[in-house]
DNA sequence: AGTTTACATTTTATATTAAAAGTGTCAACT
DNA sequence: AGTTGACACTTTTAATATAAAATGTAAACT
């Protein structure tokens, strides 16, 4: 698991726990104060809304995909279906228990999906990005000729990946069989 | 797309937009009568409850999944993609469009899979089935050398299959990609 | 950067009703 | 197999008022 970006994760996790628990509609102000650790008030001076708050909630856990799998890849020591692996729970796989032991994952997911969709600088997806990411390096190591060849082997594996996270009942489940997935796309 | 099951599927597509467009809960005998073409009181005579139409709508939807997988498997003028595509166009592809179309989706879809979690005589699942039909086609084809292999490759079409379906915004798109899906997994 | 107390305002929650709609089952009829 | 109209009963919804909670902002203070 990625250390740099883990520093400020804990609240990140915190608020997530909140929304997911109460739902976005009945998350206040004073919960979420309670998953930063400070109070109502002292938020406000920070967020000016609870919108702000799940706004700044997306764009912590894209950052934390995006950086989570540049580093996973970038980890030569590892085979590519452990950098791989890594990098999806980085992007997907810890936020399974959160997500799954709540009532209102859907709708927490469809709020930040909708989000996450135009929240880039250059007008691409975090996802899309990613993809890339992903791409290039089956194209470094090898494992595809070429980058489009790349796009469609991440394409697959995201899309299971996505397929997993209401399949799964944990995080440990979700880890063993997105293995699985990896290992059949790339090891041919 | 099959012809042998395709008989009384009007009012299989028709009951479940029903249920899609109101929710189960709000969904009325009245309403299901419509569905049927029939009246109210002739429902009655053929279900005791809202339930018993439930359950007889997701055993009419798996009956046609594995029916229609079958044919689609069985179709060896085409090529394994196509035939593959069509078999996940009978299990899910042709769905999306009420279920995307509908704020209810993930109530029904979950109401449906709790049903069909044990929904088969040998205690296994309509997806364990299907899994298994497609592995063995596999192996036939050579695309696979054993079962195991096949059921991996299996596993991940139908993970990324689910995925689709959060994904995409109609059949036409999910049945684009999850073409790309089954060409990356299984021409290697 | 944070705390607490305080405030006017808006938004939800709760409780009580009466009206409406849905249930499940008749019988008589096509 | 289906229709319609009727039935007693239960469940949902709608309307209303009142209480409770959350919002957003401020000030004085650590």
């Amino acid at each position: 698991m990625p250390s740099m970006t883990t520093k400020t994760d804990n609240t990140v996790i915190e608020v997530l726990k909140t929304f997911a628990q109460y739902g976005y509609r009945k998350t206040s102000m004073a919960n979420l104060g309670e998953a930063f650790g400070i109070s109502r008030q002292a938020l406000y001076k920070r967020f000016r809304s609870k919108e702000l708050v799940f706004d700044w909630l997306v764009a912590e856990i894209n950052s934390f995909a995006l950086s989570g799998i540049q580093e996973a890849l970038a980890d030569t020591s590892k085979t590519m279906t452990e950098r791989l692996v890594q990098g999806f729970d980085c992007w997907t796989g810890r936020y399974v228990d959160i997500l799954r032991s709540s009532p209102h994952s859907a709708e927490i997911m469809d709020s930040g999906i909708a989000v996450a969709r135009s929240n880039t600088e250059d007008g691409t997806t975090v996802a899309e990005k990613i993809r890339l990411l992903i791409a290039r390096e089956l194209v470094i190591e090898g494992i595809v000729t070429d980058l489009v060849e790349g796009e469609r082997y991440a394409f697959v594996m995201y899309m299971a990946s996505k397929g997993l996270t209401l399949s799964v009942p944990d995080r440990d489940t979700y880890l063993e069989k997105i293995t699985e997935v990896v290992q059949t796309v790339i090891e041919k």
